[in-house]
RNA sequence: GCUCGGAUGGUGGAAUUGGUAGACACGUUGGACUUAAAAUCCAAUGGGCAUUGCGCCCGUGCGGGUUCAAGUCCCGCUCCGAGUACCA
């Protein structure tokens, strides 16, 4: 008798595809319920273990929720642009789009392998331009729109220009980059070429010269979230800073919003955390510092006005376009070395170096506001130019940047606020009293601040001002494989296609290199113009375009007029559970946001949040083995011997070693130098090392989910992965468990069969045992699903299992719902079951065993007594009965006496259906 | 540095509201079945002491505390992981 998961996982497999069992359509007449996975990078080395966890996941609530009547979203496509498939173009000439297709097929071949209910129909490639269309299409939208912070919300750039010519930008209230204000009669008198110059500066989609992170190995430019370290996050390669002109998102118009917006999102804290970290707003004034010898009033922004008596100098950036203005002659030499010094250091040295304090002196003052004191102004890069307005009021007394600083360069430090002792180091905190601060003395500082800002207001040299972190998105890269940017030049100003001329197809290039002169791939195109001959952008879109919005996408994926209709999205609405890795969480999670908002403002989408419930699948680590040569031998030494030998550890493939036991043979095999090894055994075998790292192919600790597969099945694949641990945690994948989970379904299927792998149920009535294992399960699974617990779920099943085993349980009324119940967990298996016992239908639809309190009803409960906490014996005693009299049962049992002799009871404590405490002394 | 997680047997983990710590598995050991292997089944399995039976003591990273009762709550540490990094 055996289970033969091979035949059954096909047969399967191919009866949902040519049934279309998972195919969705609107259905007004059931609840909607949109589950999404994070879509992958078809790469080329497959999927791995690691890949399928948060799949296997959605995939079990999918099918959990569809069993409920609900009406199940549950797509997958590919997020298909990207460097592997260019960087292996450029090596050997193959157009991306090859690789890609062929990556594609094969994913799409192991993740239906492994059982998933993804209604394929609905496929989003993000490279098909079926698709990118609509990438595209949002680009000219937010193009033409603006950040009205009034109405806060986004509008067309049209109403922008109608204001304009009333009102000039004077009253504007704009998310923008323009500085200068004019009148409407200005406004009028410009050229064509000066207007759309400064509607540039109010654009959501906007061109501008930036400061970028440029990576000259990867040829491109990269977004913040892309950069870590100083080094690109794909590849880990250097990157600079470099001023170039590109294309950026004003996600920044948006940011108080992506703050607010988080507070009804169920998502985990640390997710939440993260993104508030990475919008980083805070709260301060803004204060214009007098000049000693310029009519110009310098700008700083402080979170702490209230310590405006303690700025005993300023500090502008590096960058400063002030520099040269500031710099007195005799300090000449020392500031342009050190402007040099600071341009050319590195991103990473300057993060590396954060404790290294440097500057120079510019030789010109400011005027304090209410002191009227000469402060020095200094040049240092721990200013940053991007960040406030590239320049600070510098209260060493209160703030440690500022205080080593001070320190070094030996300028007074003056106490403002009292708690701390300044002699040591400086006292940042926000609480304390206020001295040496003239009007402020004697108040509490967060008095001092509200009352600062008021005489800066009335003074007229300050203001209020809250500050974000979070930067526009740089949208430019010069790579090929990447949507084109639906733009040309006309006099060398960017104009957008119309939407009939979308999408606007990669073109064919004869190398997917930069042009000698260094422009990107896409100007090797040939007749890379607009029908009229208007030259096209050259630049592509990053990776996080088309991933931005697939999930909309989903829901109408084949529309050809539109993104997707409005019937599409008023029934889908938001996706209700998205599940996904946390790398994730200030890049692609946010700009998801921003791309809905912005969708959202058109009135377009009708949630403002697109994933309300998120869960962060935990990564699978590696867990590597390794052997122990002697050095300079071809000797190895077992585990447990190693440490009597000079030994240097070597990783070895996994796939030759089972359960920390090496197979020599294998491993002779294994790699040409190891054909001669000779081993030191322990009891007769040879003992690896292990060690929980990154599962990566360099390690030799990549399980692939294909051959788990063939030696187990896809249903004990799924139950395994989940019954690791908690999904949201990180864990080292270890292969010999799953034997256990092996065990489990055979044993599941044998309570349907006897010997002959027969089936055989019984029709008699079940009795209270069995209702009870039954419901005790239903109520345990149920609850553990809903709480995302799929590792105690499965041991629920198990325990199930077991029990009903004992039982020697092989009744329908019982083994059917059970049936139901594991089929989100292990599909194959439950709908061969459910077919052998004479369904006909596909058992995804069959409806979800309802928990039946009654059958769960004890009349008795087994309560633990202990006496002073420590756990002595069990005593069964009625489950209605009184506290007093369970009292007087257990002062009166057997097993109480030799705990109370000779001593006085004080206390009992008894929580009914809980325990019972006796305090004795 | 800051923010957020985490630490439980040989291993992965369970304990949902403060109430029997170690569920469920893996591994290990012993046994049954078998010519043998595989598969399956049974038993033991946190540490220590006692094994003449009942048993007893210790035990959830460390040190304190609250409580009849703490893996769970509070205070102070140590270590590990993730994010972030001169953000004024």
């Amino acid at each position: 008798m055996e289970y033969n998961f091979a035949d059954i996982e096909q047969k399967w497999q191919q009866f949902w595809v040519d049934k279309k069992t998972y195919h969705v359509e609107i259905d007004e007449s059931k609840p909607k319920f949109y589950v999404l996975d994070m879509f992958p990078y078809p790469s080329g080395a497959g999927l791995h273990v690691g890949h399928p966890l948060g799949y296997i996941a959605s995939d079990i609530y999918s099918r959990y929720k569809r069993h409920q009547g609900f009406n199940v979203l549950h797509p997958m496509g590919f997020d298909a642009f990207g460097l592997p498939a260019e960087q292996y173009a450029i090596k050997t000439g193959t157009h991306p789009a090859i690789t890609t297709e062929e990556n594609i097929e094969r994913y799409m071949t192991q993740l239906n392998n492994i059982g998933f209910s993804f209604d394929w129909d609905r496929k989003v490639v993000t490279s098909d331009p079926d698709y990118y269309k609509w990438t595209q299409w949002v680009f000219t939208k937010l193009f033409s729109s603006w950040y009205n912070n009034a109405s806060d919300k986004a509008e067309d750039i049209h109403l922008l220009v109608q204001i304009f010519e009333i009102n000039g930008n004077i009253k504007i209230a704009a998310a923008c980059t323009q500085e200068e204000t004019f009148t409407a009669d200005e406004w009028k008198a410009m050229s064509e070429q000066e207007q759309q110059g400064i509607l540039m500066n109010y654009r959501l989609a906007y061109q501008s010269h930036t400061a970028v992170n440029w990576c000259p190995e990867l040829g491109t430019v990269l977004a913040n979230d892309e950069v870590k370290d100083g080094l690109s996050v794909r590849g880990g390669h250097p990157v600079v800073k470099k001023t170039m002109k590109q294309w950026s998102l004003r996600v920044s118009a948006y940011a108080q919003r992506l703050l607010d917006g988080m507070e009804k999102l169920d998502w985990s804290d640390s997710l939440k955390e993260m993104q508030k970290n990475w919008i980083g707003k805070s709260v301060g004034a803004t204060v214009f510092f007098r000049l000693e010898e310029h009519e110009e009033k310098m700008e700083i922004f402080t979170t702490r006005p209230d310590t405006l008596f303690g700025a005993t100098f300023m500090v502008i950036a590096p960058e400063h376009e002030w520099v040269t203005m500031l710099t007195k002659e005799d300090q000449k030499t020392e500031v342009e070395e050190y402007v040099v010094w600071a341009k050319n250091r590195s991103e990473r040295e300057r993060m590396t170096e954060v404790k290294k304090v440097s500057g120079v002196f510019t030789g010109s003052y400011a005027i304090h506001p209410f002191s009227g004191n000469r402060v020095p102004i200094w040049i240092a890069d721990y200013v940053l130019t991007s960040y406030g307005t590239g320049a600070i009021m510098a209260v060493p007394a209160h703030d440690s940047r500022d205080y080593a600083f001070a320190k070094k360069f030996d300028i007074p430090i003056v106490e403002v606020v009292s708690g701390g002792d300044i002699s040591v180091e400086s006292y940042d905190a926000k609480t304390g009293v206020l001295v040496n601060s003239d009007f402020l003395n004697g108040m509490k500082v967060k008095q001092a601040v509200g009352e600062a800002i008021k005489k800066l207001r009335a003074l007229g040299i300050g203001e209020k001002q809250i500050n974000f972190r979070l930067r526009d998105a740089i949208f430019s890269r010069q790579r090929y494989w990447g949507e084109p940017f639906p733009v040309y030049y006309k006099d060398g100003m960017p104009q957008v296609l119309n939407i009939k001329d979308l999408p606007l197809e990669l073109p064919a290039v004869d190398k997917y290199l930069p042009t000698e002169k260094g422009e990107p791939p896409l100007a090797r195109a040939e007749n890379w113009n607009t029908k009229d001959g208007y030259p096209l952008e050259v630049d592509t879109m990053p990776g996080f375009a088309g991933s931005s919005g697939y999930y909309l996408r989903y829901m109408d994926p084949t529309n050809q007029t539109q993104y997707f209709s409005p019937e599409a999205v008023n029934y889908w609405q938001d996706v209700d559970l998205y599940i996904g890795g946390a790398e994730h969480a200030t890049g692609h999670l946010i700009y998801s946001r921003f791309w809905n908002k912005f969708l959202f403002d058109l009135g377009m989408v009708v949630k403002e949040e697109p994933f309300k419930k998120l869960v962060n699948q935990g990564m699978i680590q590696g867990r590597s083995n390794f052997v122990y040569r002697i050095k300079g031998t071809n000797q190895f030494v077992s585990f447990g011997l190693r440490k009597e030998y000079d030994v240097q550890r070597i990783h070895v493939d996994i796939n030759i070693v089972d359960n920390d036991v090496l197979d020599t043979e294998a491993f002779r095999k294994w790699q040409p130098e190891f054909a001669n090894a000779e081993f030191i055994l322990e009891d007769g075998k040879y003992t690896c090392g292990w060690e929980v790292e990154k599962m990566s192919k360099s390690l030799y600790n990549v399980q692939n989910p294909d051959e788990l597969i063939e030696k187990y099945g896809a249903d004990t694949l799924r139950l395994y992965e989940m019954f690791l641990g908690p999904i949201e945690q990180s864990k080292p994948w270890d292969t010999k468990g799953i034997e256990g989970v092996f065990r489990f379904i055979k044993k599941f299927w044998r309570l349907f069969h006897k010997q002959e792998n027969e089936l055989e149920l019984s029709d008699a009535e079940p009795t209270k045992e069995e209702l009870k294992v039954l419901h005790k399960t239903i109520k345990k699974l149920h609850e553990d699903i809903e709480r995302f617990s799929f590792n105690t779920g499965v041991s629920a099943f198990m325990i199930c299992a077991n029990e009903l085993s004992e039982l020697k349980c092989n009744k329908r009324v019982i083994l059917e719902p059970l049936t139901v119940l594991i089929a989100p967990y292990a599909p194959h298996l439950a709908e061969e079951l459910w077919q052998l016992m004479g369904h006909n239908e596909s058992i995804v639809d069959a409806t979800y065993p309802e928990f039946n309190e009654a059958h769960l009803k004890e009349s008795n409960f087994s309560y633990p007594v202990s006496f002073n906490g420590k756990m002595r014996f069990m005593i069964d005693l009625p489950i209605d009965m009184g506290k007093e009299e369970v009292e007087k049962a257990v002062l009166a049992a057997e097993e109480a006496q030799r705990w109370l002799e000779g001593k006085t009871v004080r206390k009992i404590i008894v929580v009914p259906k809980r325990i019972v405490n006796v305090v004795v002394g």
